[in-house]
DNA sequence: GTCTATATTAAGATAGAC
DNA sequence: GTCTATCTTAATATAGAC
């Protein structure tokens, strides 16, 4: 996500051109279907002078990928132990579904490089994010062991909240044409459905449920 | 899913071994970054011999995709009239759920369809799946005035039951690496947690809801 | 820093022998 | 039906002038 070595103005106002425009083509097409025209092209800039910026195609990708799974575990990380864990968890949904509604082409790369096999970013999976869910897991453990919060699986709680949120960046196409919606529209009424699924599900006493 | 003009056994073997094969390869990386070369070694066969049965990389796309959405769409199709409600929607859950585990590849054939612009399948989104998911739309709001069913958006109930159904096939390396789980055994978690999570929010009245 | 020209390889597709 | 050889185009990347 960030440009290398931007000395000068014209050096990265060009860098960030290519990585926009990259962004653009990967989350679409994947690192394998993304051509170096393509980029080239919505950059506005020829090819060889692309790659005065970036070494080869894989340097771009690469760079695209380096900042994201940090900002895209960022609302996870916000998950804090004050406060209502129901809201908490809560707070958590709506911070990813806004990452969804403000970086869908993050969103979609991150697919495509999971479809792909996860070549690039694998080692991240299995390590500052597997470490990252594994202490939040243990911290709804707690919640629940209070009782302060309905007996479900952390992991699959979490999974299930990526997937949701996720889908509205990844399948937009799909939830735009099958509601006949355009623009962010979607994603007012999806924050309303999911705030009722989760508080249903995850509402310790049903009794006491609104 | 169908291989074209299976007149003799062979033709019939060869060509079931192609689409297998393009089914492994499209699935992981989309129509652009897949290559004949890899298909073909797949299949275990020359890659003129490949375009003996199939006209060009395109034709093999199509033959794939062809049957795909009627598969995908029979888990809904099968919401019926009959029944609890929340039962109703729940059978929908496995029987999705289950196509995830079965037909991860088709899954994510679909995913990488979709992120790529869905050009050979807008169509069938705009007409079949949006008739379809409208249908029984109508549905669960008839089922909802009833008083059978909580309040929620019909339409953001599905795309939640695609989501997080379809999170097992598509994300799967991301599922197993972060649960430090093998094969199988996600899905049978996954089907305890969302029969758990929308069980919660669907039962219509929470003073009787367990 | 940017361009034209080009080297090099990969990929989709075809020709024609067997 | 299957193979080797090959055509053609596209794609990554580099050379070298300006």
């Amino acid at each position: 996500m960030s440009a290398p070595r931007a000395r000068t103005r014209i050096q990265a106002k060009n860098s960030q051109a290519i990585l926009d425009a990259a962004l653009d083509i990967f989350s679409q097409y994947g690192f394998r279907g993304a051509t170096l025209d393509q980029i080239a092209e919505r950059a506005g800039l020829s090819k060889p002078n692309l790659l005065y910026y970036f070494p080869s195609k894989e340097a771009i990708y690469v760079a695209l990928l380096a900042g994201l799974m940090d900002t895209w575990l960022a609302p996870l990380r916000a998950l804090h132990h004050d406060g209502d864990p129901v809201e908490e968890i809560l707070g958590y949904l709506r911070r990813k579904l806004e990452m969804s509604r403000l970086y869908p082409r993050e969103s979609r790369l991150f697919a495509n490089e999971i479809l792909q096999g996860a070549p690039q970013i694998l080692d991240q999976i299995e390590g500052d994010l597997k470490a990252l869910v594994d202490d939040k897991a243990a911290l709804i453990r707690l919640w629940i062991a209070e009782g302060r919060l309905a007996p479900v699986d952390p992991y699959h709680l979490v999974f299930s909240i990526w997937a949701t949120t996720q889908h509205y960046a990844d399948f937009d196409i799909q939830v735009h044409r099958v509601l006949g919606q355009e623009g962010d529209a979607p994603f007012a009424e999806a924050e309303r459905f999911l705030t009722h699924l989760y508080r249903s599900a995850l509402t310790p006493n049903p009794l006491t449920a609104r």
